[in-house]
RNA sequence: GCCCGGGUGGUGGAAUUGGUAGACACGACGGACUUAAAAUCCGUUGACUUUUAGUCAUGGGGGUUCAAGUCCCCCCCCGGGCACCA
């Protein structure tokens, strides 16, 4: 090979790995496993998008680097083929998704991903659609409610209009359908649920350690949400009594009124009957409203009295209570006290009803009345009875609340703010919840024995928005017998939500052979957790969080000795074009094919790669990817120039600086995912080589392998070339620290902590040893004529900085 | 409002622990080669000035330090997460 044609090097190479099955990893025999995981992309028919492909190429870069470093890696891909995006891509089209999606998991693997040059295993492919797999979805399902984990419940669920369905609360971003961008609404049914409150506090409590993107945790702490407070019973005169939740017990002398959210069950109880008219207006005009109109911001409050009065537990204070919709049923116990002094929200509302503001908490501010204004710092408590002077939010909180607690008024309390996983979907493209109702025995799981509760293939598999899936419509599929009792039954025809099938599907990939169980205890025990994960922060509260769930959930039930699937997770950042967001409608969509048909994928994965910070995102300009094709050539032509390359390594000490701090500099970013800088190094020892007309076999030999992780075909190809053999069967260079000690040094000299002059000195000098140069030195002595030198500051090998005066 | 990232030439972006701001590229300009163009190669390229040198420059304003893109305080702008969450 003497000039650089990526496409015929590129196709050779692929039939070469696939037919020696280089890229297939001995699960058994493995001795340094190392699992290697992306996350698998669901196949839309417009193919890959440029976003998938530099997700995938930065993790390849780990892949193979930690191949030469000597790991057995094991880097699987799959297909999350169920769920609405399928579905409603073959709705548009008029087709059905069960001829769609082969087609399209066809394209996406044979025409592109296999073109990418990814060191994919083949041979353990997932699709989260064929029953072999989604049977094991299922066994989750049953698995989970025989352990308690899974429910049933009735209750306003999230609603997309568009999608008719109902969605986790994950999947409603702003008020809108995380799909589509419709306005959800809330609708009444009954709905499965996974619990994952009740992992709440080990799922939050377990990011202090995990070694993931400091920005995905943060999304994940902000979304389960904890806050620390109390429950306080109150008592209502002449009735029940009930709970509220408060973050500031210490404030409970300022309580003047309670506020129930429309929603409390007890509205109807505690109301008086001269009020029930006002109430029930209320209520019903409060349903009307959407989640998005509810919770507006700047929205004015609005409320009614309800006729009853509760008892203030800490001095037997009546306080009216009122119905306002600014109090939500989900969070908390949906009612609160009101403590207008020293909340805004209750202070606006205290406003505008009139209702009475007792200072609690001293601001100590000369002026300030919390009549007109609420104050929520810190301060020493007031008109708080025996509590007066202690220190509110520390010393208050825990005497008044423990002070309660011994009459079993009160008790502290952690709420969160994460919610149940609501899963099921009334839709058809997803994996039947497997889940019978016989009248005689209840809800009754499918055995084990008979799964998967196989998907039957409607012909008409439209949603029709009536609250239950497309199954309903088909009597052969819900008709069915009790596995219990015998009897008449029906099946469940909702399908479980398709973040189920992708919660789970990296322990399938090393036991994509076993048809008798959703993982091998053996394999997984040898491959799992996975070693490094690499994603979008996209998923941080969807697949992330639920993945993390589920992996406690098996631990729980017993099916797993670890409690958190991903040892590392990186999240990538996010490629623009030319400055903006990719869109169809800028028009500013990359095809990754026509650069890859054009310039080569070994010059598009190192385009992708350079353009940006990997953890940051990049901005893909055309004229990239064509530079990067002439930087292959002019590596290609160094590599390769004519005549026989020196045998002996280099000894001039600037090429042995070059190289070694090449090799080190290269590693260390792959390492820290700085591939820009990484390329940018490889870029500088091409150009040292050509300038110096530098032909050397050891140097390219090094050169090769630096290269391999970025541009695996060119660097085989290469390797070949220069009379080796299998690049990624060697090993990653070593440097040796011995050439990166350099003899002379260039010392900045700066006079006042200006730059006024280098020079050229043996490393290794004492300042004893500098002084009288850099004062000799012409550059340096004209700024020190007629002046003191007063201080005086040596780094090393650096710079002399003198002070002068 | 609270919590995370960011803001550096014409552009994308570099800059381990405070120690030469602008690595590596793109683009632009000049030159070589060519009948010409493309490709390739060689230069120049932060701004300003009195140009063998100097002054100013990392969103803005203060500060610490011999020395600040980097540390501290205040403010502005962009991206993201949470948000009537009690």
């Amino acid at each position: 090979m003497k000039k650089y044609d990526p496409i015929t090097i590129e196709n050779k190479w692929r039939e070469r790995w696939q037919k020696d099955q280089t890229d297939q990893t001995d699960l058994v025999g493995a001795k340094r496993p190392f699992y290697n995981l992306m996350m698998f992309p669901y196949p839309s028919a417009e193919g890959l998008h440029v976003g998938n492909l530099f997700a995938f190429v930065g993790s390849d870069i780990q892949g193979r680097y930690h191949r030469l470093k000597g790991y057995d890696v094991f880097e699987p891909m799959g297909f999350d083929a169920f769920g609405m995006h399928s579905e409603n891509f073959a709705l548009k089209h008029g087709r059905h998704p069960a001829e769609l999606v082969p087609k399209n998991i066809e394209r996406f693997r044979e025409t592109q991903l296999k073109k990418v040059g990814l060191m994919l295993d083949w041979s353990h492919q997932v699709d989260t659609t064929s029953s072999d797999y989604y049977r094991w979805t299922q066994w989750m399902f049953v698995t989970l409610y025989k352990n308690n984990l899974a429910y049933r419940k009735t209750g306003p669920v999230n609603w997309c209009p568009s999608c008719k369905t109902v969605l986790a609360s994950e999947q409603v971003i702003d008020g809108e359908c995380e799909r589509c961008q419709t306005l959800v609404t809330k609708k009444e049914m009954a709905q499965w649920f996974f619990k994952t409150t009740a992992f709440a506090k080990e799922l939050l409590e377990e990011l202090d350690v995990l070694d993931w993107s400091e920005r995905t945790k943060v999304a994940q702490r902000n979304w389960i949400g904890k806050s620390e407070g109390a429950e306080v019973i109150f008592e209502v005169i002449g009735g029940p009594s009930f709970e509220i939740f408060t973050t500031r017990p210490d404030t409970l002398f300022g309580a003047t009124y309670m506020v129930f959210s429309p929603e409390h069950p007890l509205v109807d109880v505690i109301t008086t009957p001269e009020q029930a008219p006002k109430v029930k207006a209320y209520r019903e005009e409060v349903s009307r409203l959407s989640e998005i109109d509810r919770q507006a911001e700047n929205r004015e409050k609005t409320g009614v009295f309800t006729g009853a009065k509760a008892i203030n537990p800490v001095n037997g204070a009546l306080v009216p209570i009122w119905v306002a919709d600014y109090v939500l049923m989900g969070y908390g116990t949906g009612a609160i006290m009101a403590v207008p002094g020293h909340d805004t929200r209750d202070h606006e509302f205290a406003k505008k009803f009139d209702l009475p503001i007792i200072e609690v908490v001293s601001s100590g501010q000369e002026g300030f009345d919390v009549q007109s204004q609420a104050y929520v710092g810190d301060g020493k408590l007031v008109n708080s009875g025996p509590f007066n002077g202690l220190e509110a939010k520390t010393e208050g909180i825990k005497a008044i609340t423990s002070s309660l607690a011994q009459k079993g008024q009160a008790r502290f309390t952690i709420n969160y703010r994460l919610r149940d996983w609501c899963v099921s979907r009334q839709r058809y493209w997803g994996p039947p919840i497997p889940i019978i109702y016989c009248d005689k025995c209840g809800i009754v799981p499918v055995p084990e024995k008979d799964l998967p509760v196989k998907l039957p293939n409607l012909e008409d598999y439209r949603p029709d928005g009536t609250g239950r899936s497309p199954l309903a419509r088909d009597p052969d599929f819900y008709n069915t017998t009790c596995p219990e009792c015998g009897g008449a039954a029906v099946r469940e025809t909702d399908v479980s939500d398709n973040f189920l099938c992708s919660a789970w599907y990296f322990y399938r990939y090393p036991s994509t052979n076993f048809d008798d169980r959703p993982f091998d205890p053996e394999l997984t025990k040898k491959w799992l957790p996975v070693d490094l994960y690499v994603g979008g922060n996209e998923h941080a509260v969807l697949h992330l969080l639920y993945s993390r769930w589920l992996c406690r959930a098996l631990n729980y039930c017993g099916y797993l000795d670890f409690t958190e699937p991903y040892k590392r997770f990186v999240a990538h950042g996010m490629i623009v074009s030319n400055g903006a967001k990719m869109s169809k409608s800028r028009g500013n969509i990359i095809n990754p094919d026509y650069y890859i048909t054009n310039f080569g994928a070994d010059s598009f994965r190192m385009y992708l790669m350079f353009m940006g910070a990997y953890l940051e995102g990049g901005d893909f300009r055309d004229s990239g990817v064509k530079a990067m094709k002439a930087f292959l050539d002019r590596l290609v032509a160094a590599v390769l120039k004519d005549g026989e390359p020196d045998q002996n390594a280099p000894t001039d000490p600037e090429t042995r600086y070059v190289l070694h701090s090449t090799i080190k500099a290269v590693g260390q970013d792959i390492v820290r995912f700085s591939y820009n800088t990484a390329i940018a190094r490889i870029m500088e020892l091409v150009n040292h080589l050509t300038k110096n007309q530098i032909h050397n076999q050891v140097i390219n030999e090094t050169l090769v392998r630096l290269l391999a992780p970025f541009a695996p075909h060119l660097a085989e190809e290469l390797w070949e070339s220069i009379g080796r053999e299998k690049v990624f069967s060697s090993s990653w260079p070593e440097y040796d620290e011995e050439a990166l000690r350099r003899n002379e040094v260039e010392y900045v000299i700066q006079i006042n902590g200006k730059l006024r002059g280098k020079l050229n000195l043996a490393s290794g000098l004492t300042p004893e040893q500098i002084e009288p140069i850099v004062l000799a030195s012409p550059t340096v002595s004209k700024w020190l004529e007629g002046k003191n030198v007063i201080k005086k500051i040596y780094v090393p090998d650096k710079l002399v900085n003198l002070v002068v005066k």
